[in-house]
DNA sequence: TGCTATTCTCGTAGGCTATACGAGAATAGC
DNA sequence: GCTATTCTCGTATAGCCTACGAGAATAGCA
């Protein structure tokens, strides 16, 4: 009798991920498996022995995403990558949607942010700038990781660490919990947009081998044929006075970091406000 | 002789989204086909007359994502919503990419904000928060929008306009035209990305005809089975404060403003701080 | 009227995707 | 060696985009 396979069909094409429909509970099973310390050895010794096992699967996929796209880790080609036949992965992974939510929390976890008792830096603004810091890098380093959707993440070891290491942050600023949960969240939603979006630029211009100076300059017609200076005033006074980037890394950092410490400022200006 | 169809094929899978290929001229003329008082006429009336225009097709792609989802707004799903053979499309648009950058696009236009000219709120946050609700009811009535890159975007009317408006708004605050620009480009990035996912959300809940109260539910094993309260005391100590909302439209709309104006508190204090 | 050049229409086919089903291979213990 | 159990994976179905090329419709001209 085959373990999972009862799974609903699809309706998975084009980055929609539900991760609703199988067993909750056997999704869990998995993202947690290396965090029970072992169920009570109810595996006896029958039957043939498997050939690969669960994280061989997830490394593979997470590997195949980094290196050719997040569309190479289909399951035909996450088999391939292994050596086996297609079907064989679904022994070890009841569907492609899990096996995303397996990939994402581990990369997820990759984070190197203190746990409870460890020792960590001291100002507010240093501990954020860590998880900040440490989610670009996770991003670049997994830029595939930005065209998942983060509603209903797979609620996973590495997701609950990040959260957690992200509420203890933002609670030393004494806000209610309340407002300790929003700030953090406020905080999330820009660093995962921003840090994606600068990942996906990045891998963009890796893959197409098209810088985005050359991208544009491909699209001189529109300023030469379809540009309005009058409907665009603002635009064109500040192009004008070369107030757009000049596309290096360094000013999408300065970017990057403009963004989020004025978020931060106006967080932090909340504690003065009421004292 | 076909008038399109030179493009290089696929790799366009999973929402990744080049818009890349082809000629760039091309997608130009069809973004911009409604703003340019029409070429000078070179149409003959030579051959078949078409049975359908470029604007039907758009129109019927968004349709179709709106109601169905982005997957249904495939080649074949437009062509039989439209009642024509798929590979008819063709004639109309050079490929799927295209339509995709069509539809975003007039979407993006659909947003009521004034042009250069036209009266507007007076004060700054008045005029950002209009960029944001009319965004954020964009993101509503077209939720497929989140999960399409915007890196590279369509260089269209509807996204020039908007631009326009942003960065008019913000250069009322008499910053400097690259921190004008840095301004808007951080606002943008916490309103696409938050609006994004509300809407996102809030489709996921009718679609699935789940509550996220009821898909939490379904993890009840989460906490029951994994989670240890000593590595998370903080997520533990807010969900004992009931620091977590309760999931109305409500808490998610105060926690969607609360980001927007921290930010946007940060933003307006460089005035004052360097006067 | 009929021919021609032109344009639009669209069936077929090829190469991808996920996965249900079921036949077969391998193993531990008897 | 037999059996119960488990893992392996070929085949088939239904979807995706789109290259190709045959055929239909039309305007203008002879």
């Amino acid at each position: 009798m085959r373990k999972f396979l009862d799974s609903r069909n699809g309706e998975a094409t084009m980055a929609v991920r539900h991760s609703g429909g199988g067993s909750a509970d056997r999704t869990l099973a998995l993202l947690w498996r290396n965090h029970k310390p072992a169920q009570p050895s109810q595996q006896t010794k029958l039957g043939r022995r498997p050939t690969l096992d669960l994280d061989k699967v997830v490394d593979a996929g997470i590997a195949l995403a980094d290196s050719h796209g997040l569309a190479a880790a289909s399951m035909s080609g996450v088999a391939k990558a292994l050596g086996v036949g297609t079907m064989t992965l679904y022994t070890y992974v009841p569907s492609k949607e899990e096996l995303l939510d397996l990939m994402v929390d581990q990369v997820l976890a990759e984070r190197d942010l203190p746990a409870p008792g460890e020792p960590r830096p001291t100002g507010w603004r240093d501990q954020i700038n860590l998880y900040s810091e440490q989610t670009r890098a996770m991003f670049h380093r997994h830029p595939w990781l930005a065209s998942i959707s983060t509603i209903r993440p797979p609620v996973g070891p590495g997701m609950l660490a990040a959260r957690e290491y992200l509420l203890s942050a933002c609670a030393v600023l004494g806000l209610s919990p309340r407002q300790t949960n929003t700030a953090a969240l406020a905080i999330t939603t820009y660093i995962d947009s921003a840090a994606g979006l600068e990942a996906e630029s990045d891998q963009l211009e890796r893959e197409t081998g098209q810088s985005h100076d050359a991208w544009w300059t491909e699209r001189w017609d529109l300023w030469e044929t379809y540009f309005d200076q009058d409907r665009h005033p603002t635009m064109t006074a500040i192009w004008n006075a070369k107030g757009y980037g000049d596309g290096t890394r360094e000013a999408a950092d300065e970017s990057y970091r403009f963004g989020l410490d004025r978020l931060l400022d106006g967080i932090e200006s909340l504690k003065s406000r009421k004292p």
